[in-house]
DNA sequence: TGACAGCCCTAACGATCGTTAGGCAACCCC
DNA sequence: GGGGTTGCCTAACGATCGTTAGGGCTGTCA
């Protein structure tokens, strides 16, 4: 292994060394999964011994929240605010869902991590990170109930509508190929367009009536 | 731990345990990820030694094989052959989505798993896995084709449409909640009349012109 | 020049990992 | 009632796990 050639001591940048290992950490989490890399591994592949990561890391549970983190708040702080930016209803969920998309294509490591070793989290950790994703998920279906009334969107249910998008919007973090046929941007134009024609299309027929008024799902 | 409470020597029923041992498999690995569960632990909560679950499986990984498999199989062998079926283009895809959903509903435990851990299969039980999930991708494109051509839907790229249509039906694998607001047939009516609009909606601009012929993405 | 922090090392701890060897008791069929 | 199969057991293997203790080298800064 030992992928980094200059071990012989030198200092090198200051600090990065941290971002450094997180960023070898999220690929091989995502490779292998958490519990898939040990220490060991991780320390080989940075060319350095397991014991020394833990210098910059308490544990492996918190080199792991260092890897989801990034993604979460990115979501919370850089795209959620475009919502209360200027423009339409449509123009305004359109950009979000460009930059959620542009941001996996950024991130993939990260976000593939972020969607599936959550369960390794201590349950503090855990909760913590499920908020944002929660305020992410309740301020898109706020957004959609907003534009409803607003005449622009036609929707039968904003928080059903939130969480189809959300599962649409995260489909490209798992079969993303940076060499496939289409770039992330192609993809985001293209997923925009999708998530603001389905709520501008008339409504279809829905059968029964179910818009009972407890929490989530 | 120890579930069982017949656990004096009585057989019970006949090849059952097997299925039950992988019902088991399926939920724990689920909740703890495959790496996350050990034998002991498997064999814990099943009322019996690590060693013994060798006598119903050859290794860990065979194990994991068998929970996997169930998903992939009637996805090819059920939900598939629906787009063969009697109806419109629009009536067959809404039945496939529809039965997608509801399998998912009945299979939650295999289907999380079926998800996330595919990369601890050795290749080639990978290979076979992921050759059918490219038969259903490719089936789901081909089928909205036609319903271009037969101008019943609108739509400027299907092979993406049918990611968009995977990514959107498998979401709810990952939220679903068997106690919350809206039933699996709830939710699977929905996201079919989800997909059906999308298509039959007429379609947006899209900038640049973008249909190269490689394989994939 | 000396104090000090940053960064890495060797060595080892107790625990847990997947797996194998070999045996014992209860059932089925002839 | 003897042979075979099924389903579980105890005991143990070598490897690997996350983590800690303690030491040493290299730079910066007073």
């Amino acid at each position: 292994m030992n992928a980094d050639p200059s071990q012989g001591g030198r200092p090198a940048r200051a600090g990065s060394r941290k971002s450094e290992l997180i960023a070898l950490a999220s690929r091989m989490f995502r490779e292998h999964g958490y519990h898939g890399v040990g220490m060991r591994a991780l320390a080989d592949a940075a060319g350095m011994q397991a014991a020394s990561l833990y210098h910059h890391f308490r544990s492996k549970e918190e080199l792991l929240l260092h890897t989801i983190y990034v993604v979460d708040r990115d979501m919370v702080v850089e795209q959620m605010p475009l919502l209360d930016g200027p423009g339409s209803h449509a123009e305004r969920l359109a950009a979000l869902v460009r930059a959620h998309i542009t941001h996996i294509g950024a991130n993939r490591d990260a976000w593939l991590v972020a969607g599936r070793e959550l369960r390794a989290l201590s349950p503090e950790r855990l909760e913590a990170v499920q908020s944002y994703r929660r305020d992410y998920q309740r301020r898109i279906a706020r957004h959609i109930a907003e534009g409803v009334e607003a005449g622009e969107f036609d929707c039968p249910d904003p928080r059903l509508a939130g969480l189809a998008i959300l599962d649409l919007i995260n489909g490209p973090n798992e079969w993303f190929d940076p060499a496939g046929r289409l770039t992330i941007e192609e993809i985001a134009d293209r997923y925009a367009d999708m998530v603001v024609r389905q709520l501008t299309a008339p409504a279809r027929t829905v059968p029964g009536g179910l818009t009972t008024r407890d929490e989530d799902t």
